[in-house]
RNA sequence: GCCGAGGUGGCGAAAUUGGCAGACGCACUAGACUUAGGAUCUAGCGCCGCGAGGCGUGCAGGUUCGAUUCCUGUCCUCGGCACCA
């Protein structure tokens, strides 16, 4: 054993001997609680980036102070290893996907490892191998006999730039979630799974987890459901004068009642201003629309069809979308008032929401205020009204629509009532008299997951001549990714073009038949990924339930909150089909959820010659204000650069080589720094020079156990001493105390500034080892002790190293099964407290009382400062406050 | 536009949830030890002031003996959503 603290040496031996002796493997059983300690899984993109490194150690730290504890931890890894870039790669420089992805993961498990992280590295699973995709397929199955996978040809979200499809989720925010482009949409026939029918669960159950979830996740995830509480009204629909017209037949949108009348099914919130409505308007993209297109004139349909393609446009949220519609001729009556309303399209009514139809009020809504203002329609009468005052007309005054809540006017036998109190009745009414009811309407749509793409699960469905759509037989999974394909990126499924893989036969009828050539989105690898672990070798199964019924659900999850309403949305859902299955017995995958900021970097932009970016800025001047920010940055040679804020990647050029850090600091410095850095949630704009702290620190302890290693403790002086013994135990217990709080609110800066602390204290501590008494020896054995136990989760190579000098025995923490050190209150306690002395709310003094004292006592102690006499005599004592433990504040006049 | 989070030293940040603002660290300054130090140690480090002292948690008010913390208004920053009827 060196004197020198060389991380490299210790990191090598402590890391072969966890391997060695399968110190993190566990199995289900024993005596011990369990503990699912979880980290999203990486991309294999090649290299680690500091993002990772925080996220990483950040759960390996509770993974650790979890097994501290006693608890049973499961800690695994994987590869979410299907997806788009290994088809770039193939694109762009001819390699097999496999083979980058195999190498991918190979190098970065060799990152992960020089970390040093706890993983149980048994449990891998990787999503692109047969043996873990075979199951994807396997759900997929099941969902179909559930009737929650259905195929249908819809407008989906297209990304021309990764020529790729998107579900709803991943084109949030109009913008494809990879390449952050603007989004088109693009008819095709995919295969859905129904997330729809699990809407009310996955909102109703947020109230299983919200304690343990970050409120803005929650939040997200509610708006994205984005439940909506309202009316279905339908509307009677017929032509006006010659015009033909035809009624389509849709379920819930649209139903004959006549020979040459149809119905048109409206949502609405807000059903108690019907008697305003002026028109109703219906998506251009509305089957009623789309049914009479010959029927309109040229110039109707023209305009209908524009508003279509325009539909189909990549938003543009900088822009405000300029209201557009046409009237079609149409008209319908208003069933409540009886009157006749023209039928227009409108492009500000979404085919996707709703019914696809509105009834337009202009005087009570903004948007149909617009629309009504743009063409020149009639803004009908108040409706609403603050008072319950006579009508007064809209027509000449309004310049805004009141969309507020209040008394209802000029409508009929409701006039008077509350807008509440209407909007019951009125859908009551609406519902007995046969042309309504009570409606709620979510904005989550079922998850297109049909990819026309090689890199990812097949899906497991044959199509037959004669038998039509037919499922593969469980037996016959995994189906099989053939080993080479010809990758295009250009947006058609790449198996297309196989035949080895698409000829096959029919598993009813066996005649020949061809498979699905489209692959599932790589979202639904990630969506159950963390049962696997549970059981990763089934071959069988996913996993077997007993097995799962032991560790899930996760105890503990931490990834970014990027995934807010992809994965997280996703994998609730997954586990509600699971627990449909009777897979599992619980409702919600993820007990508490910890969302870590991302880690970005400065970069520097030369537009002049390309896209070039400057990581580290050696080569770049830089000008910044007083807050640290850039102001301007230039080369050497003097041409300006942009520069910006981003997340730190590799491919961006701004990336941070966790290796590097590794190799110049060790694993033990990075990782306890990026904790200490800043709260784990917030973002962290990297900054190198932080780290020679963390890498000073650990050294300082290192001397200071190399300092006391020869000092045993001798009798167990246990009584209470006095001095600066007792001082140093009190600062041991207190430091306990907060390092336990923190871990567990999840805090990861406070505990290392707590342990920095005790160092400096023992660091303080003035006796030499020879001069110690026995008191002084237990003391400081403990101190030592308690802080490298303490000090493991943030630097376990570190600490196991010193730990196993401490006890002079070669192994460490993990062989000897140590414990987080106990506390006791009552060395944490102090003999005297510092008591503040305010006058007038202004600190004047400090004195010194004990604990107990009451407040009597801390009275009298704080008139007898001399200094606070100063601001005290010859006034008018008014009040004095006493706070025990805390303060005295003496209030004066005069 | 709507919703949410947040503004504390030169920087990252603490603050027992209404009770000593700035713990811990980075950077910086001075000194010690050194052939040397980018090692280590000592001291200093919110602002103004020689000092006593005064001021200070985006800004303006309010509640309170006492406010970074609660309330009202306002400004700014970041994030989410984007015609959801």
């Amino acid at each position: 054993m060196d004197e020198k603290y060389f991380a490299k040496k210790i990191e090598q031996r402590w890391q072969k001997k966890w391997a060695e002796s399968g110190a993190f493997e566990v199995e289900i059983g024993g005596d011990k609680p369990k503990f699912y300690q979880l980290e999203m899984l990486p991309y294999p993109s090649g290299n680690l980036h500091m993002g990772h490194v925080r996220n990483y150690s950040a759960g390996d730290a509770l993974a650790w102070y979890k097994r501290l504890k006693g608890f049973n931890v499961l800690h695994p890894i994987g590869w979410d290893s299907f997806g788009q870039p290994a088809e770039d790669a193939a694109v762009k420089r001819g390699v097999n996907p496999r083979e980058w992805t195999e190498a991918n993961i190979t190098s970065m498990q060799g990152q992960l490892q020089r970390l040093g992280l706890s993983y149980d590295w048994r449990r891998q699973m990787y999503a692109h191998r047969p043996e873990y995709y075979k199951f994807d397929q396997w759900f997929f199955l099941k969902m179909y006999e559930m009737g929650l996978a259905y195929k249908k040809t819809t407008q989906v979200n297209w990304c021309s730039h990764d020529q790729a499809t998107l579900s709803n989720e991943q084109a949030s925010g109009g913008m494809c979630w990879r390449c952050g482009n603007p989004v088109t949409k693009k008819e095709l026939e995919q295969w859905f799974l129904r997330t729809t029918a699990y809407t009310g669960q996955l909102l109703d159950d947020m109230k299983l987890i919200e304690d343990g979830w970050p409120q803005n996740v929650l939040k997200r995830q509610s708006d994205w459901i984005g439940r909506s509480e309202g009316a279905y009204v339908d509307f009677d629909v017929m032509a006006s004068g010659e015009q033909l017209f035809v009624c389509p037949i849709v379920d819930g949108l649209t139903s004959m009642v006549g020979k040459d009348r149809g119905r048109v099914r409206v949502f609405t919130t807000r059903i108690d201003t019907i008697y305003g409505a002026n028109s109703i308007v219906l998506a251009a993209e509305h089957p009623l629309i789309q049914a009479n297109l010959d029927n309109f004139s040229s110039e109707v349909a023209e305009k209908i069809a524009y508003i279509r393609a325009e539909n189909a446009k990549p938003a543009d949220h900088e822009v405000e979308i300029e209201k557009d519609g046409i009237d079609t001729g149409l008209k319908a009556i208003n069933p409540f008032s009886g009157e006749e309303l023209p039928v227009w399209v409108g492009n500000y009514v979404m085919m996707e929401y709703g019914t696809g139809a509105v009834m337009s009020v202009p005087g009570h809504d903004e948007r149909d205020y617009e629309f009504a203002k743009k063409f020149g329609l009639t803004i009908k009468r108040v409706i609403v009204s603050t008072e319950s005052s006579d009508s007064t007309d809209l027509q000449d005054a309004p310049d805004s629509a009141f969309s507020e809540y209040g008394v209802l006017v000029n409508s009929g036998e409701w006039s008077g009532k509350t807008s509440e109190g209407a909007k019951r009745e009125m859908t009551a009414y609406a519902a007995t008299n046969g042309f309504g009811e009570g409606a709620i309407t979510y904005r989550l749509r079922d998850w297109g997951i049909s990819r026309q793409r090689f890199w990812g699960s097949p899906i497991p469905i044959i199509y037959c001549d004669k038998c039509g759509t037919v499922p593969e037989k469980y037996e016959n999974l995994p189906v099989r990714l053939p080993e080479n394909a010809a990758i295009t990126g250009t947006g058609e499924s790449p198996l297309a073009k196989v035949p080895e893989f698409y000829e096959t036969t029919c598993p009813k009828c066996d005649s020949p038949a061809r498979r699905e050539t489209d692959t599932m989105d790589t979202f639904v690898d990630s969506s159950w990924y963390f049962f696997r672990y549970t059981d990763a070798g089934n071959s069988e199964m996913p996993f077997d339930p007993a097995i799962a019924k032991y560790w899930t659900p996760v105890d503990q999850y931490i990834g970014g909150d990027d995934h807010a309403v992809m994965h997280l949305i996703y994998a609730r859902f997954w586990t509600k089909v699971m627990r449909d299955l009777e897979l599992v017995a619980f409702d919600e995958p993820f007990r508490r959820l910890l969302t870590q900021g991302m880690v970005v970097g400065e970069t520097f932009f030369d537009d002049a010659s390309g896209k070039r970016a400057y990581a580290v800025p050696d080569d770049v001047n830089v000008e910044r204000d007083a807050k640290g920010r850039i102001t301007s940055a230039a080369t050497k040679d003097g041409k300006q650069l942009r520069h910006a804020i981003e997340r730190m990647s590799k491919s961006k050029g701004n990336g941070v080589d966790p290796d590097e850090m590794v190799e110049i600091y060790g694993a033990d410095a990075a990782r306890l720094f990026v904790m200490f850095a800043a709260p784990i949630e917030n973002e962290l704009v990297w900054n190198e020079a932080g780290i020679e702290g963390a890498v000073r620190f650990l050294q300082r302890v290192w001397r200071l156990v190399y300092k006391w290693r020869d000092v045993d403790a001798g009798p167990a002086a246990a009584s209470a001493s006095s001095g600066p013994a007792r001082a140093l135990r009190r600062k041991t217990h207190q430091t306990i105390k907060r390092v336990g709080d923190s871990f567990e609110s999840l805090q990861f800066n406070t505990p290392v500034a707590a342990l920095m602390e005790l160092a400096n204290v023992i660091g303080d501590f003035e006796i030499t080892p020879d001069a110690a008494s026995a008191e002084d020896r237990l003391a400081v054995r403990e101190a030592l002790l308690s802080l490298v136990l303490m000090l493991t989760p943030f630097a376990p190579h570190t600490a196991e190293e010193l730990y196993s000098v401490l006890i002079d025995n070669e192994d460490g923490i993990v062989a000897n099964d140590a414990r987080f050190p106990e506390y006791s209150a009552e060395l944490a306690r102090p003999d005297e407290i510092e008591i503040a002395v305010q006058v007038n709310g202004k600190l004047r003094g400090r004195v010194m009382a004990s604990p107990d004292a009451d407040n009597a006592e801390l009275e009298r102690l704080a008139f007898a400062d001399e200094k606070v006499r100063e601001y005290t005599d010859g006034k008018d004592v008014v009040k004095v406050v006493v706070v025990p433990k805390r303060l005295v504040n003496i209030v004066v006049k005069g």
